[in-house]
DNA sequence: GCCAACGTTGGC
DNA sequence: GCCAACGTTGGC
């Protein structure tokens, strides 16, 4: 089982509406790193909900992924934000994952503690610059996170 | 709203 | 294959 964290920007697509539809695939990453990141995720997997382009932005819960190697349905929406005119059925160039709502956590981690728990070695998405939407995370800092969390 | 970081595109 | 121009991300 591995770690996982992936952003969304609240006023897009927040961990309170993954907490009332309890599911959703994680459409619409365009970026190619992220994209294999996503396409090894494993069913079981976990990954941190981090909320980005927000105030304060970090990590806000925890999710787990349902089902793997989903082709995502928007490259092929022509009238979408996410259409793309180079992808067709036969050969998909975007792939992606089914989560499910795990929990919201009592304490919110928010980026500036997250800097002073970890470095950018540990965690990559305190290394200033980091846009990518989706990272792995050891599982010795997934362990720390979720400790960290859990206090008031 | 600004702007640094950085990924992508396309001319050559 | 280089790299300038351009677009996007996301913290602040």
């Amino acid at each position: 089982m591995s770690y996982w964290l992936m952003k969304s920007e609240p006023e897009v697509y927040g961990i309170d509406r993954l907490q009332r539809e309890q599911t959703t695939l994680w459409d619409g990453v365009r970026n190619y790193q992220a994209r294999n990141f996503l396409k090894s995720m494993q069913v079981g997997d976990r990954a941190f909900f981090y909320h980005s382009n927000t105030n304060p932005p970090g990590i806000v819960g925890m999710m787990e992924i349902t089902e793997s190697m989903v082709v995502d349905p928007s490259q092929f929406d022509g009238d979408g934000e996410y259409f793309d005119p180079k992808a067709t059925l036969e050969n998909p160039r975007w792939h992606t994952v089914r989560v499910k709502y795990v929990q919201t956590f009592d304490h919110a981690l928010s980026l500036s503690e997250l800097r002073e728990a970890f470095t950018a070695e540990e965690l990559l998405v305190v290394k200033q610059g980091n846009r990518l939407s989706v990272l792995p995370v050891l599982d010795k800092v997934a362990d720390r996170i979720m400790l960290l969390a859990q206090l008031p």
